[in-house]
This record gives C-alpha cells, sequence and structure tokens, in this order.
DNA sequence: ACTCAATTGTGCTGGAGAACATAATTTTTA
DNA sequence: TAAAAATTATGTTCTCCAGCACAATTGAGT
C-alpha cells in the first residue's frame, strides 16, 4: 500500500488491514459521485480511474487521473463538503475502500501520515493550477499535445517504449483536453499525418515526443 | 493570526514571534515570483493579493485572491516544488513572513496545526478544481458574472451593502476570468445596460444578485 | 449471426470571442 | 502643470472551434 503503509507500526497496520474492503468495478462503472458525501478513503489496487467534473449538457471534464497504488477520494472528507467531482472506472479495476473515520484517527496520531496527506494535496493542488491555466490558454492542437504527455506521465509505455499504456476513448481523450469528440479525433488524425504519432484504433503510439512537447508549450 | 494561532501553545508561540518578519508591499509591488524557491509561509496582515500564473504572451490568469487572515505562498514547499505561481499586492499591503522550516518543525510537533494545513489544502484543491471547469464551460457573462459573486465572496461589500470592497483593474477582472480586457469592459458595460450592477470607475455595485447568480450558473 | 447501439470519422456552417485599431479619459511622473 | 503613460471605451475584422449532419465502422446484446 505504498508511501501511506510505510508510515505505520504494526498496530496500526493491523487496524487498518481489519477495515479495509475490497470492491470491484467494470469498465465505465461510476465509483463515487458528484454530491455524494464522502465517507472512505479509495486506494487504486488495479485498473485506472478518472476523476471527472460534470459540466454543461454532457461535457465532462476530467480532472485527474489514478494510477494503481494512488489514493483517492478523500480530498472532500477533509474539507468538509461533498463531492464536487465524480470517479469512475476506465478500464476494469480493483479499488480498496477504508472509512475516513480511521484515516482521520490515524492522521491524528501518527504525524508522518499527516504529513503524507499535505505533501499529496499540495502537489495535487499545483497540478490544478497548472492544468486551469493549459487548459483555458492553449490551443486545440496545444492541449491534446499536452493530454498525450499527461497520459505518457500518468501510465508510462507499453514494454516497446512508445505505445501509450492506456486506451482511452476519442470521447475521454476530448474530455480530458477540453474540446468536442469531433476536434480530438480531427487533431489526433492531423498528429499522425504529420508522423508524430500513430494511431491504431485506441492504440496510441508517441513518435516525437519532443515535438510534441513543443506543440503542448508554443502551438 | 487567526486559526493557526489559536492552535499553538506558550512555547510554540513564541517561536513564532521571534521568527516572523513583517515588510509593505505597494500596490501592484510583486511578492513572490514563478519559479522561485520558496522559504517563507505568508500570511496577509493587510490589503490584498492575487495570485496568478503567466500564460501566452501578457495573459495572466489570476488563480485565487487572498484577504487579510489568510496564508499563502506555502504549497510549493510542502510540494518540495518551486513556485508554479506568483503573487502581487493589488492595493498597499501588509505581509507577515514565517521561515518555512520553522512551520514544518511545529506541523511535525503539533497535530492540530497539521490538520489546519491539511483542511485548506484540500479546500483550495476544490476551489481550484471547480474553477478549472468554469473558466473552460461557461461562456463570458457567465464567467464574469461569476468573478463578481467570487470578489464578493472574497471581499464582501462596503457599509452601505452592495459596493464591491474591492477595485480591481478591469484587466485584473479580465484575467479572473479568462477572458480579454476589451471583453471585460464590454461586458460590465452591458451588465450596467442590463441594471444588474452599476459602475463607476473601479467602483462596482451589485444591484442583482440573484440574477448574476443566474447567469453564473446558466448563462 | 443478426440487430441495435455506440464509437469513429469527415464535411460544412455559424458564432463567440480574440485580435487589432483608435480615441477618450484618467493617472502618473517629471 | 504639462507631458507621458496607463487605463478605459468602442467599433471592426477575422479565426478558431463548437455545433450540427451524416457515414462508416466497431462493439455489445440477444
Amino acid at each position: 500500500m505504498s508511501d501511506f503503509w510505510a508510515l505505520l507500526d504494526g498496530e496500526e497496520k493491523r487496524v487498518i488491514s481489519d477495515n479495509f474492503q475490497i470492491q470491484n468495478f467494470k469498465k465505465n462503472e461510476v465509483i463515487y459521485n458528484e454530491g455524494d458525501t464522502p465517507s472512505h478513503l479509495m486506494f487504486l489496487i488495479k485498473g485506472k480511474v478518472k476523476v471527472y467534473k460534470k459540466g454543461n449538457g454532457d461535457r465532462n471534464q476530467i480532472i485527474r487521473l489514478v494510477r494503481p497504488g494512488q489514493y483517492f477520494g478523500y480530498r472532500a472528507y477533509f474539507a468538509n463538503e461533498e463531492y464536487v467531482t465524480s470517479g469512475a472506472a476506465i478500464e476494469n479495476t480493483q479499488v480498496g475502500f477504508l472509512p475516513m473515520s480511521i484515516v482521520e484517527e490515524h492522521i491524528r496520531r501518527n504525524n508522518d501520515l499527516a504529513f503524507f496527506f499535505i505533501r499529496t494535496l499540495a502537489n495535487n493542488l499545483g497540478q490544478s493550477d497548472t492544468r486551469t491555466v493549459n487548459l483555458t490558454q492553449k490551443h486545440i492542437r496545444g492541449r491534446l499535445a499536452e493530454s498525450l504527455l499527461v497520459l505518457h506521465e500518468n501510465y508510462g509505455y507499453e514494454p516497446d517504449s512508445t505505445t501509450l499504456n492506456i486506451y482511452l476513448s476519442r470521447e475521454d481523450l476530448a474530455n480530458l483536453s477540453n474540446m468536442t469528440t469531433s476536434n480530438a479525433i480531427r487533431t489526433l488524425t492531423t498528429f499522425a499525418s504529420e508522423q508524430l504519432i500513430t494511431v491504431d484504433g485506441r492504440k496510441i503510439k508517441i513518435l516525437k515526443e519532443d515535438e510534441l512537447r513543443r506543440i503542448s508549450k508554443y502551438g
């Protein structure tokens, strides 16, 4: 259970284990919903999760992507709010649930654990602020290029060192990049014709990462 | 020194006081800069501060507004990063500086203090995520209406209960609302002609708050 | 295997808002 | 207090991208 786990002593580990519940989610299944009252910390054991926010009409904005080993769904509890985002499984996914009451109890006793959450939240906040500007100021090409790089940073490449280790629908790619599905498709095609990537269904290979980085920055 | 201060015992208060340095900033003066290495927690004693991020060209995006009694400039330190935002005084401002090393020391010893930062960061993260969607999905009118409401929430009204207790340039208003200065001016004029607000230089009176709320939500 | 639904792909049109220009007004500076 | 600079104001043009419409293809359900 990564970082978190390492910070606990034996007794703490026992309590956590006893209250840890595992649940499976199928592809596209919603894990938690905007407006719900947060009650559990979630730990992604296996699979991939998108954290998103409902916008106007059916346009969602993907806020953050979660990879195995990461925690999610705890922010709203700390802020004493209802969820402002939703979480859904991108592929078949296994999630561990831990009651927030227990998490809080342990944070109050274990200071390293408290600092772990401070660090994590501080990290997320920086990314969120950066993202706000990227999504509002960059043009379509820049936004999509950035998304592809983000996907790489989050999930890495497959053994061939070029294929993105995540298979998103064009719609999800659009929701991640703040554009319409049509434009995600179109721009993806353009990138392919410029030999920056290759596209085979949902499988995307990155050919010129540096050029994508340039487009993301200036395009 | 609000919340924070109340959480300290006598000895802690002494240490903090000894290391607390006060500095004044003139209107528009930069307090900290994107790319700088964070070293101090900042406490806004008097005045108003904008936290913003440089975008393409000279288009800045105002990320957050700080009011007296609030802390800022500490996130990057916790995330172990350089600043991704800048901070500047909107009006003549007085800021207290406290070395982050001392803050960290106290957090590690005082659990309530740790929890204070967890709560604050969690709050900010929720706002940032919400803001991302507002700025990307709403139209100009909705974005400006929302900004006016945000200004009210942050700084309140003057004694007349209608005049916003902050005087922003049209450019700042535009940077807050993710639009060009021209469009901020134009839309402000439109709102005035619709009797939603009155504008007298930088003095803005809110006449129909509920209508603005409607526009912010659906417009 | 067949049907229906969802996803992907392309073309076309219109509109929102950026970009630019220029003037009027206010503020700052010398 | 005159000159310069910054801010506010308004009109016009132009472009990016959303918003359709409609195929083609893929995938899911029975």
